[in-house]
DNA sequence: CGGATAAAGAAAATAATTTGCAGAATGGGT
DNA sequence: ACCCATTCTGCAAATTATTTTCTTTATCCG
């Protein structure tokens, strides 16, 4: 757990002065990492003491440790994310995409509904076949990492972003199988008359999308991705990056429940790209 | 600049006693970053001073300066890596997945080749035509993500992961347009002999793939990607997610160079999809 | 209004870190 | 091989930071 999540919940039990505190690591994070003990309680107007007691009440030891699970929290937060990057350089380019994801990811991990994304991975491992739908270009890039993600633990699997098709799959699922569907605005509103017409079918559904959206709404399952959306046009979204970490944790949980099927299936197609290319045992599987 | 980079870079004039500190470091950075000044000394056989004198050789003003910085380098490096998560729990499995997915980022920012990148950029940006080629899963979704990102600029471009199409395109193709082709092993035959016609047929390739691999010298321009893949075979790569960073790096980059153009394309993109959808001016541009 | 309880600071105690200095080691250059 | 200059290193002292203890102050509840 970090510090920063571990202040929202001890939030309202905080006193007058720890308050004070605490709204210096919220607003100054850059001064208060490094911060003695003695100059962060002369900003925050309390005796050096209240400061420690301060960090004992976080969960961590000492002040120093909790100067180290401070400076460790890979929340970036305001302090580098400004809406505009610095420059056009590349190298500020490339910082900002960076940080930006890699908060994307801090975000998302902070955010995770484990439980939903357990009944999920419970569902599709025990799928007789899996349609993954995503139209738009981002989620329909989802979709097919999902068929990436599954086909090699060896499920049956294939992913459509043709609404149409997606309505003909709707139809011609059974209810021993699934569908999933990503919707990164979760206003795909074809994907809500697809899901809509599986319901009827009794197949069930699984939205990988903002939570509360039409499309969760039209879903029998959701796994909620909630991440602020960055608002510099040129600036591809680091959400997508999120999904993809998201999709791979939930992969990963199903090669779990179906690992004797995968560990097989791997082989087979290892050993089928070995052949084919040249021999190189190191090689990805799949490039 | 981050620790582990000066440390790089200074590496080879430290002393003995220096030496056995930077170990630490390397070796048990969870005890490090944890650990008292004094502690770090006892655990290296040096003094206290000596460490203090370390830190600042490395550019810090003191030894709590030097814990600060060490703390927030997103460097990972051995601690959370272990080659098997902690459990098949799925927190644990999140986190692993998450925190690979950070480090992968980590690991391609200090590796970038910026000047590599800006060539890249200038040329796809002046392109008149762009073939993105890939395949295999991962280099065919990286490819699909080329033409997701770039057409939104208005630049023309179509993505293929089908190795004879590739070769027909490579025969179409014309000494202004470019090929860029993505290849996470390096060892695409395929590729290799789509690149060599090209180049017989004087189009430009790009290869965004392992520098000295085999792709990377059929092409007549190499964005080298030089990570470290994981060897847990249920665990998908999160080399693709440095794939990504880096093309979105790429792409801002090519943004900027066609920026007017891009502008009245984005709006278009844009304003077509509120019409089509809702209204709702917050949604993403595709979903 | 009193008494219990929690909060906060002062001062002392402790622990950590840095500085200054002197001895030891190292590395050229005779 | 030896010497001088330079760098390295640890010791002890000085400084500084942090925590503990104890006391005062504030707050809440009956």
């Amino acid at each position: 757990m970090d510090i920063f999540a571990t202040l929202q919940e001890e939030k309202g039990r905080l006193s007058q002065s720890e308050n004070r505190i605490a709204d210096i690591l919220l607003n100054d994070f850059e001064f208060a990492v490094n911060a003695s003990i003695i100059e962060l309680a002369g900003k925050a107007d309390v005796s050096p003491p209240t400061v420690t007691r301060f960090c004992r009440r976080l969960g961590c030891e000492s002040f120093s440790d909790f100067k180290v699970q401070l400076a460790r929290t890979p929340y970036v937060g305001m302090r580098y994310l400004k809406p505009e990057p610095k420059s056009q350089e590349t190298g500020d380019v490339a910082q900002d995409i960076i940080t930006k994801a890699q908060n994307a990811l801090f975000l998302l991990h902070r955010s995770l509904d484990l439980a939903a994304i357990e009944r999920a991975a419970d569902r599709l491992a025990q799928a007789e076949m899996i349609y993954a739908f995503g139209s738009g270009g981002n989620s329909s890039m989802i979709a097919g990492e999902f068929q990436n993600r599954l086909f090699r633990l060896g499920l049956r699997i294939t992913a459509s972003s043709d609404h149409s098709m997606q309505m003909m799959m709707a139809a011609a699922a059974r209810p021993a199988d699934v569908i999933v569907g990503s919707s990164f605005s979760g206003r795909n509103a074809e994907m809500v008359r697809a899901f809509t017409l599986a319901r009827e079918a009794k197949v069930p559904t699984i939205a990988f999308t903002q939570s509360g959206s039409p499309v969760a709404q039209a879903a029998d399952m959701t796994v909620p991705v909630d991440l602020p959306e960055g608002n510099n046009i040129y600036r591809p979204t680091s959400t997508r990056i999120a999904y993809i970490a998201l999709l791979d944790i939930v992969a990963s949980l199903v090669a779990y429940r179906v690992q004797p099927q995968a560990t097989v299936t791997l082989r087979r197609i290892k050993q089928q790209l070995v052949v084919h290319r040249d021999g190189d045992d190191r090689q990805l599987l799949g490039d």
